[in-house]
DNA sequence: CCGATAGATTGAGGGATGTCGATACATCGA
DNA sequence: TCGATGTATCGACATCCCTCAATCTATCGG
């Protein structure tokens, strides 16, 4: 084997060899889905009160954030949807609670 | 004063108090902006590299992301501008790194 | 049942975003 | 100085996202 190919190698200063992720792309999305979710201030704030209050009616959700009905739906079905929320329905009314295990799992993603 | 206020307001079961956010809305737009420079699964895996490498020449980023050179540069860009990674020119190239503190800031947000 | 209320869904419009080809800028080697 | 190379920027296009009015569904009180 010639070494030709090493002193090629050897001329540049950078380019090493990153050919591939520390992060399969499939878990990449998931977890960027994730953080997506709170990557909107509505969001955020909506997350935020959530997980302050630990569980948190929709009805008290529109005067603090100060946008209509529609709006604060779509938004806890994102959360929702990103596994950061449930919501439990209780006659009229649903309770929203954060997920612990899946905080936990951006945490750990930032660590 | 009458207590009729009172009884009215007690008749519903929810409707609490959170009359304000525990986050400030500009606060919320700044922690938002962070996560949502997290929330592409090509800006995730992105930053993902440069964490796991410490440094990476922005040139060794074309490959294990398979976007264009425009493209990566655009990412980086965005989570440069997130304050989530600096970036220190020599010579002709520029090598990336985390910002940890501000990694930090974001992991303090999920507590 | 019937009216009222909480929440979800739909549809539309306006703006933001990801992507890449073409191009400009900066730096190095010769 | 000149050509080559690494990055950034620009322009354009397609797509996605936030927002709200209107509407629908489900549940409760009477």
């Amino acid at each position: 084997m010639k070494n030709s190919l090493v002193v090629h190698a050897a001329r540049d200063a950078c380019c090493s060899s990153l050919l591939h992720d520390s992060i399969p792309v499939a878990d990449a999305e998931t977890l960027a889905g994730a953080f997506a979710a709170l990557g909107d201030p509505v969001r955020l704030r909506l997350f935020n009160l959530i997980a302050t209050a630990g569980e948190v009616c929709a009805c008290d959700l529109l005067a603090p954030l100060g946008k209509s009905q529609p709006t604060v739906s779509h938004h806890t079905k994102a959360l929702s949807e990103a596994g950061l929320i449930v919501g439990e329905k209780r006659g009229r009314w649903v309770w929203w609670s954060v997920v612990p295990e899946r905080v936990a799992d951006l945490r750990a993603a930032l660590a």
